[in-house]
DNA sequence: TTTACTGCAAATATTTTGCAATATC
DNA sequence: GATATTGCAAAATATTTGCAGTAAA
């Protein structure tokens, strides 16, 4: 699915979240999915509030956090603690679904695919317990980190 | 293996880190380890100080987080965070490895075995990575919140 | 016109840091 | 005796909240 397709898309799932939950459609929430979808790869906070205010549209962080959970909640992003005390987010709508290496050293995330894992994760069935999503993440060593280390 | 043997067991392997590292051997250190080994389930640093402080051994939270570090260093301890921005730990050693089920409702985390997942993501070979541990969170809706919705 | 949403600033919560006193080695 | 560790308090970081003004419906 191309960019453009992609974008009309999302928007329309968000203003169907909006008009459901009888929420205002503000500027402010486009150009923040706007900005999410036109990113790969995952962010913090902060990082949207500069591209926000740099580049595209000024929004205060708490509009920020605001918007950030209704996309949560419609599951057009997805969030990620990976463990040093800040969120990430990803956008969640045509991404393929994918596992997370961190990296103990140098704290680099890299997403990794199986889908043997995927499947058997999505085939479980759990006791009262209705699942919706899920997240795996593996800590280790990258390969940058274990060859570093090896030259010391 | 019987509490005491736990406890030995986890403090002399305390202790080999300790004196790996060259850090010193406090009692703070010692006594920390011993509260955290004479709990089960996951706990946050708060309940952790107050549980320190009220009924066993007068701590700083400085101190606290010091000693979490070398516990998580050495893998005594294993840190979780299920996206509301706190930190849990539960005890490492001697604690049968489990997934986390995660309720979008009410928070409340249970605690989920299941071996085939287990084998199927420690059988994985990652180019370029080298796991050492790894969390596998289920986010979704817990039985009693299933049933207080249907009720409503 | 009503009131949800926004920006701003202050408040809260969690974790980290600096420093003088203390205790381990 | 040297210095790592402690407690305490202040600082840093991330997120939430209160409120007056603005704009969506």
């Amino acid at each position: 699915m191309d960019k453009d397709k992609i974008r009309d898309t999302v928007r329309q799932k968000f203003t169907e979240y909006l008009t459901a939950k009888k929420c205002r459609k503000t500027p402010e929430r486009y150009a923040i999915l706007d900005l999410i979808y036109s990113k790969s790869g995952h962010f913090d906070m902060d990082t949207l509030y500069e591209a926000m205010n740099n580049e595209h549209f000024r929004v205060s962080r708490g509009t920020l956090y605001n918007t950030m959970q209704l996309l949560l909640d419609c599951k057009l992003v997805l969030k990620h603690q990976f463990g040093n005390n800040l969120s990430y987010y990803e956008k969640a709508f045509n991404n393929d679904f994918h596992h997370h290496l961190i990296c103990n050293q140098c704290g680099t995330v890299q997403e990794y695919k199986d889908n043997d894992l995927k499947s058997l994760i999505q085939s479980k069935k759990i006791k009262r317990f209705t699942p919706v999503l899920y997240s795996l993440y593996i800590f280790g060593t990258c390969g940058k980190c274990a060859s570093t280390k090896k030259r010391k």
